[in-house]
DNA sequence: CAGGGCGGTTAGCGGTCGTTAACCTGAGGG
DNA sequence: CCCTCAGGTTAACGACCGCTAACCGCCCTG
């Protein structure tokens, strides 16, 4: 695994300000000469990286998506393990849980982004993107099962959005300086989620 | 307690209306004439009931944060009930619940707008709104501590704000009608939100 | 029956926004 | 040493948007 010690490029310079800004004001809410002076280049010059302000939400969206998708798909695929030697459901289902918050804590302009601006997409890339949300709910909803197999899948399908929204509220808790430290806050909500889960199973 | 049975006001179908618009498109990206359209007017006709477009969007999230508060205000008091007769701390969770779950099943395009449309008011309106916030929030915070009183101010705050989003995620669960039916839905939530609540508390 | 105001209308102004056009500059390669 | 081209610049255009101006008809009241 080969950790970047590059500096970032521009394109990507771009697309992070670009994150932040729509997070904070809403894709409508942000011009391109913004966008342009928080990289330091100025308005047009976006154009040389990106075809149109459309296209970095995109990329913006489709590239969360995805990148959810995959790590989930990962965690599965390491959790099955060597043949025969494999893990409990309880610890894919915490491993998923995990990744999320890492991605709520991490990125938090970037989760701000993905259930609110999506609708701002061209229909091809909307559809993508739902097509990627649809497989990483889905991916869920059947870990979940396998830890409490009693819950139909409705049931199940929903608590995961639900999950999902407790998880993605970390925007909410203020600024990171006011929390309790990073790895307190993983803690909890790991424990919210996996506790929102098990009364879900109880009857 | 009077049951309204006039029929809704100008006024109150345009908010209706610009609720729907915003919590769809964002507030940026609705323009006036398409909230004048939505109630079979054009436009600037609006302006004989509104200040201008921010007013709209000041008294949505005013009176949002404003019924959020006085419901749960009420439903404290009730449970302080006649004196001595006092209903346990759990009953008024349970109660603060309930509401926010009606609230967020029935109004779900001004449950979207209040977490996300804060920062396009002015400065009196979101001070205003955030005081609103923040007295709710405080209020829920003391209740959870009755019930847990083990766990410190700021992991319970931030268990609150955790579970508000798990609560308000219903916009995320696909239009009603593909839900298993509202009832079983706001139990579901409900019994999530004891659970999560419950695992703050479980060391 | 006069008149006033409530609740509409259309026309249009001023500003902003996304995008394009035209131009410039500095570094790398034949 | 020139040519190219990636990556900028500023100017400007066309569309759109929020809002105001000016006008109008209906209903209610004195």
């Amino acid at each position: 695994m080969a950790t970047r010690t590059d500096a970032p490029t521009r394109r990507e310079q771009i697309l992070k300000e670009a994150a932040r800004l729509f997070a904070e004001r809403g894709f409508h809410g942000v011009g391109v000469d913004e966008i342009g002076a928080a990289v330091g280049i100025s308005g047009p010059g976006l154009y040389r990286h990106f075809a149109g302000k459309d296209a970095m939400l995109a990329e913006l969206l489709v590239g969360i998506s995805d990148s959810l998708l995959t790590g989930a798909k990962r965690r599965l695929a390491e959790a099955d393990g060597v043949a025969g030697s494999d893990t409990g459901p309880e610890a894919v289902l915490d491993s998923l849980i995990e990744g999320h918050i890492d991605f709520a804590l991490d990125d938090r302009p970037l989760i701000t982004l993905h259930d609110r601006e999506l609708d701002r997409l061209r229909d091809a890339d909307r559809k993508m993107v739902r097509q990627l949300q649809r497989q990483y709910v889905e991916l869920w909803v059947g870990v979940l099962r396998q830890v409490y197999p009693a819950v139909p899948e409705p049931s199940a399908r929903s608590a995961v959005h639900s999950v999902f929204g407790l998880l993605n509220s970390t925007p909410h808790l203020g600024r990171p300086g006011s929390l309790p430290g990073r790895a307190v806050t993983a803690a909890l909500l790991h424990r919210m989620a996996r506790g929102a889960f098990a009364a879900v199973a109880a009857e």
